[in-house]
DNA sequence: TTCTTATTCTAGCGCTTGCTCGGTTTTAGA
DNA sequence: TCTAAAACCGAGCAAGCGCTAGAATAAGAA
């Protein structure tokens, strides 16, 4: 479900909306800088939109559908437990880190969003979070995890997202390799390489 | 070393200012807002501060000094390396969520700083990282840890930033609780309780 | 072609923004 | 009580903001 319509031009204005927002903020964004960047003019855009905060919506809408189908299909067919949290793991790390854009600005500025649009995008951040829920809950179950659900789980998350920080793509390591180190630590004995 | 004066009345500003950039984000917070909240005009804010942006800047650095005091006083006449972890975590967490507002403005944002005060306040954080870095360090040395310096660094620093996105002061674990739960986490195996 | 719909442009309105400046009041120490 | 510094006010400027409305153009179906 999404809020209104989605042409292909949207989309297309939808990712360079999400460049400009990563790279100066929501609100340092002018329309008339989105507008430029689109190569059109400023009333033009509220054709597509309407309301600059509209366009942040879609932004963090576009980023989290594409977390949730990345992380089912990674999901899919695995059994073990900590062979589905490793993997949820590296689906979470690829998207983020890949789709940074409209990542960073969900984690960022969701401040300026709408009571609707916040709710809305709330609804959408819970269903992939039960992912994580499911999965984590099963690990401890299996007891190769300690501790509560939700104290992990966000722990957990919060070391994921946190590297829009620091990681440098341009570096030797890739997300892989990180994901691989945070389930390494994570769990009581080194299980994977 | 601090920019500008150091008043009473500034600081009385800058706590004011830190409630109000936390709640409503840095670029939503006008002058007016700013001023009215402390009770003048917003003329007069200008007494005090050069520019906008160097309220935030005030407002970040106190926050980054309290911290950096805070973990000085947590480490003193500690010396088992994992004594140190819990009291470091401890410690951050500590200014974390009761110095809530500074280090929330510190980490959403730092993008609206002019290049010399970001360079400034990096360098402040630099220093305060450092602290980590040879904490785990000496975790990683008494094998009680295990994994690169800088990744470890970066996954527990993550997760305890993030806890401002979920931690409820209001529930029932404190943040010796969540400090406790994430060295366990981290550790191979359990040695606190 | 002709009709329809999607997209863009031009021009600008009404409002808010950060910030300035000359003058006044308040405060604190000698 | 006098004085100098610190704090504040009032009025407003120039620039930029999100957004609108009506006309022009492009594209696609009939």
């Amino acid at each position: 479900m999404t809020l209104t319509n989605n042409s292909k031009r949207r989309k297309e204005l939808v990712a360079i909306a999400a460049r400009l927002f990563f790279e100066q903020g929501y609100e340092r964004t002018t329309v008339r800088i989105l507008a430029e960047a689109m190569g059109i003019k400023s009333g033009s855009l509220f054709h597509h939109f309407t309301d600059k905060q509209a366009i942040l919506c879609a932004v963090i809408e576009s980023g989290m559908q594409s977390a949730m189908q990345i992380a089912h299909e990674a999901l899919e067919g695995v059994q073990d437990p900590q062979d589905k949290l490793l993997a949820l793991t590296k689906a979470h790390l690829s998207t983020l880190l890949t789709d940074r854009n409209a990542h960073v600005v969900a984690l960022y500025e969701w401040r300026s969003l709408t009571p609707e649009s916040l709710h809305h995008l709330v609804g959408l951040r819970d269903e992939y979070e039960s992912l994580w829920r499911s999965v984590i809950q099963e690990c401890i179950q299996a007891d190769v995890l300690h501790g509560e659900e939700s104290v992990v789980r966000h722990f957990a998350l919060g070391a994921l997202n946190w590297t829009v920080q620091w990681y440098d793509p341009q570096g030797q390591r890739t997300p892989d390799d990180l994901a691989l180190a945070l389930v390494n630590l994570l769990m009581d004995r080194t299980h994977f390489n």
